[in-house]
DNA sequence: ATATATATTTAGGCTCACCTAAAATAATAT
DNA sequence: ATATTATTTTAGGTGAGCCTAAATATATAT
């Protein structure tokens, strides 16, 4: 069994690798995760017993498949219950992060297979981010960044890459509803949309 | 902030009350939450210390009043899991206790406020066992013990007092709907009805 | 009342997941 | 190439929440 712990870090580590490449170094993780260095060398000497990471002496770790399936899992759950709690339960998009941190522990299988049937199969969670199936597979993502775009043209917004809770609240405030014409944003690089 | 562990001690302490009246054992307590009484000794000294019961050493324990209110809040949380679970995503009545344990310790008021919402506000859970309000407010139970009505009687299940998977699937069997006429069940004592 | 059985507490220890301080290693500047 | 700085690891330690074995307190039987 994947402790609380592993599973933050495991999904911790995935997001460092899809942003910065590869290999993941001690102090992004330690930061990220809030916990101190020393402490992240010794959990990650153990993670990489269990097969979870790869560890090169400070060199840095990257997910093993095995580690990698577990932290699709956990973004997957993440991902549909931000879905549940803004469609269901009528909470915004800058309200439900720190809730789906906590529900994206529980442990079912069952229980997130019907949760996905009762949301009709979403492809993507409020933020626009695409949610993997069970097996940890992701549809292909056709949405490009707004920056992308020239001005005057039109297109659907679908998500942000910036998730501050902030940010979310100033694109509330801004844009008046969800599917939208768009336009520049101040904030560089921080929306996608797709035609 | 209360621990997983402090919230599983209470609600065991708030159940056995219930059940065997004042005051708690360290035996009981144990066996319930399958932890060794040595260790049970231990622990309810510190939660005596926060308050959140009172302990006469080798006497037992007893709930405070903010040791009560957060197991009857813990109690809510479970039941109405309990309801979404069936009412919204399918599942049977002998299958949602165990995710409703770890679904029990998820924080937040905004959640479960909006949950019970979401549920319109159920009275009880699957089981029958009520649902206590926010302020941790039971409504009154009019229900009677099925072994107080008489062969022939007319009577509405409601509910049931033993809860375990293997009598809920055994009443599923025997019991074809939900709201139905009721006869004399061999397991005595075990099923609760209201006029 | 005394012996026996049962329940409870004390004492000492363990693992997990963290910490700080110091040592070692790697990267950067001169 | 050497000095300085930044990163990573090692060493030693802590608190939470559990354990077993032994001691003590309580209940029951004779
Ligand atoms: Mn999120
Ligand atoms: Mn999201
Ligand atoms: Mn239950
Ligand atoms: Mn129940």
């Amino acid at each position: 069994m994947t402790s609380l712990a592993e599973e933050n870090y495991l999904k911790a580590i995935y997001k460092l690798q899809e942003k910065h490449g590869d290999i993941v170094s001690t102090s992004a993780l330690a930061e990220m995760l809030e916990i101190n260095a020393a402490s992240v060398t010794d959990f990650i000497k153990k993670m990489a017993v269990k097969k979870l990471i790869s560890y090169q002496k400070s060199k840095g770790v990257r997910l093993s498949e095995q580690g990698r399936q577990i932290a699709l899992s956990i973004i997957r759950k993440h991902r549909l219950w931000e879905v549940w709690l803004v469609n269901k339960l009528n909470f915004k998009w800058d309200e439900v992060h720190e809730i789906a941190e906590q529900l994206e522990h529980v442990v079912s299988n069952e229980l997130i297979e019907q949760l996905d049937e009762h949301l009709g199969y979403p492809k993507t969670d409020p933020h626009g981010d695409l949610i993997p199936d069970a097996k940890g597979r992701f549809a292909k993502n056709s949405s490009k960044p707004l920056l992308d775009h020239k001005v005057g043209d039109k297109t659907k917004f679908v998500g942000v890459a910036e998730h501050s809770n902030s940010f979310l609240q100033y694109l509330t405030k801004t844009i008046s509803s969800w599917a939208m014409n768009c336009w520049w944003n101040p904030l560089r690089n921080s929306i996608t949309v797709s035609r």
